[in-house]
DNA sequence: CATAAAACTAGGAATTGTTATTATTTTATA
DNA sequence: TATAAAATAATAACAATTCCTAGTTTTATG
């Protein structure tokens, strides 16, 4: 992958100018506002390279599409399992220790931005309750 | 959910006998050897209905379909990121304080079986090398 | 600068995993 | 055993994503 589209430029600008991890679809709109003639399949095919050259996580989960974010300072998600959110945050892990055990005992190299957090979020919670 | 259903006892001993993470697909299949007439939306349905009362555990990827794990004893999974295969293996974590920090700077409240790591398998890093 | 090869794009068609729909069957229970 | 609730089978529908083709842009090289 070498650097000369201005579509992937577009596409990479719009993830780094945000922190909402947004869908192909909310990627695909946002900059369309800036370049009228992009396709939806340019976004999602520069997505793909942009995760394949691991510039870019993407993120899945049942409940909602494919969300992307730009990978640039360490920090780690936590995802919703319900509505498919995701939420930045920190934590010094003896990361070291845990990259060991995991290729020892399963093969699978991780990487720091590799450690997912699922759970429920608040707003999903409350939606749970008052039913 | 009531529990007569035969169906449904049979999408869940399916997961129940095995290991390997199918998907729903693959347990349909396997579902239809022993009950030639069941439909694949009852399948799904039901891993869905199973997933809800968390009796089993849905992974999803964006390169292979979800995957379906019966929760038994805890332990931790690994994901490749490339080929959407699902590892066990075990750690033991300081599950509370993690729940914790999660919990205060995002709002998500995870379970045991909520944390993922995601990574490169054997395989695919092999298939990497040799092109 | 000319030009051929390589990489990329737009746009729509095609694919595919999953869910919705509808008519039918099964179950619980009175 | 009558009846309402819940589950099922079969298939249609849907939506997200990928594939395909022809055309365009970029790059490399003389």
């Amino acid at each position: 992958m070498k650097n000369y589209s201005r579509q992937r430029e577009e596409v990479l600008e719009e993830l780094k100018g945000t922190y909402d991890h947004p869908t192909a679809e909310e990627i695909y709109k946002r900059v369309k506002l800036k370049d009228e003639m992009i396709s939806r399949s340019t976004v999602y095919r520069n997505l793909n390279e942009l995760v394949e050259n691991k510039i870019v996580k993407r993120f899945s989960s049942s409940n909602s599409n494919d969300r992307y974010d730009y990978i640039d300072e360490v920090h780690n998600h936590a995802v919703c399992l319900k509505c498919g959110k995701i939420f930045d945050f920190k934590y010094r892990f003896n990361f070291n220790r845990i990259k060991e055990t995991v290729e020892e005992q399963t093969g699978v190299i991780i990487e720091n931005e590799g450690i997912v957090f699922e759970g429920i979020c608040k707003d999903c919670m409350n939606e749970q309750n008052n039913k």
